[in-house]
DNA sequence: ACAAAAGTGTTGGGAATACACCCATGA
DNA sequence: TCATGGGTGTATTCCCAACACTTTTGT
């Protein structure tokens, strides 16, 4: 059949914004550009879009080249078109939306992407329009966050509570009551106590949980209000 | 600057799911295709992105040419690139969600693109993947509108609380019990009660409320929760 | 023994639900 | 006068936030 032969054609790129949680701080997942415009500048891990292929499987392609990882959860977070956001040629970027557990994933990431995981509040300027991307994805987690239990995919299998709650101070930037925060947290169901303490944080040891897989499923949909409303 | 030149490059559309209400239902508006193919088949409103043009532009662009309406409530959903949905050509779509009041515009739009409102329910098949599109923007209506007051954008600027609670309910289709509808919602102090009726529901009337816009503004990030959970 | 973080219970107030009757009007 | 939808009030439950002390253990 015929192309649509007036049209114009432009690149698709995607981005990915690249959330980690190593058990006490919430970092992002920062390359330092290997094209130019911009080379060694910090940037996003992106890519442009392939003949034939899905946005979201570029998503996770991008995410693989770099970390090695599969099924990492990923959502598509929104696009970015304004005209002249890459300089050199009209590109369109859809942003993604990752979590990761850092302590489970042991690889080097450092040498083939000169990869670096940030400290979120201490993320220099990207390139382009990255850093609102960044912020957009900001949003978007303490959106999803305050209803579905998505944090938990920061977590390694077996975490503690304290480091559940650290997750959640600092996507919300507030300090939360243990108590309160605690019985909320049981209360899901979504717990499942280990017999074992991780003795880092303190001397105490504070006991691991995993997560309950089957509940987890089915609360992930329904509305859960984990931060206080002032 | 050089280009990306190893990269190829695709077209880009957009395409809008205008939700509409007229007082007693929910309705979609549709148009039947222009282009080749499937011409006549019913689709959502779309165009593609011309030269230099935004996205967002570009679907305010494509709204106002089929309704004539400026400053329409849309936002940006998702987007749509699985590499066949357009059988002729590679297209990635991005889909978008506006929110119109069907009485307040009563312009003909039939001639030109033949476009219709047609209640939700009855909606018939799109083509490409526009039902998905379309089932994508409700869950995101429901998602958003438990939150935030956004369905009053359905509404024309003189209301009635019947009309209000009959939208509630049928966006999340469910019946809501009108005296705790009535104090959630007068308590979020973003009505204001005109002194004149609708006579047309009932012999009693109703009366018409107006948003407090300065509210409206105010409260609109705020969460609120206007649908009871079970 | 003491420092440092983990863990535990209670209580009061406010919000959400459930629920039934009167009102105004046109036909 | 009656049928129809509009509008109002209360009792109860449940959830949430506020709050302080004890436990464990390594040094």
């Amino acid at each position: 059949m015929a192309k649509y032969s007036a049209q114009h054609r432009v690149l698709i790129a995607v981005d990915c914004i690249i959330f980690g949680f190593d058990g006490a701080e919430l970092k992002l997942l920062v390359v330092q550009r290997a094209l130019e415009p911009q080379i060694g500048n910090w940037s996003l891990m992106g890519g442009f879009i392939e003949e034939g292929e899905d946005p979201n499987d570029a998503a996770s392609r991008v995410l693989y080249k770099l970390t090695g990882l599969k099924d990492v959860y990923m959502e598509q977070l929104s696009v970015f078109g304004r005209p002249n956001r890459d300089p050199v040629e009209r590109t369109i970027s859809v942003a993604y939306s990752a979590l990761i557990n850092i302590k489970e994933y042991e690889t080097q990431l450092s040498d083939a992407y000169r990869a670096e995981w940030i400290p979120l509040k201490d993320v220099p300027a990207l390139i382009f329009d990255h850093d609102e991307m960044v912020a957009a994805a900001k949003v978007h987690l303490r959106y999803k966050a305050a209803l579905h239990p998505v944090l938990f995919e920061l977590l390694p299998e077996k975490f503690t509570i304290p480091q559940i709650m650290a997750l959640y101070e600092q996507v919300y930037n507030v300090e939360l009551d243990k108590r309160n925060f605690m019985r909320k947290l049981r209360s899901t169901g979504l717990l499942v106590k280990q017999a074992d303490k991780d003795k880092e944080g303190s001397r105490k040891g504070a006991f691991y949980y995993k997560l309950d897989q089957e509940t987890y499923k089915d609360k992930f949909s329904s509305f859960l209000h984990f931060i206080p409303q002032p």
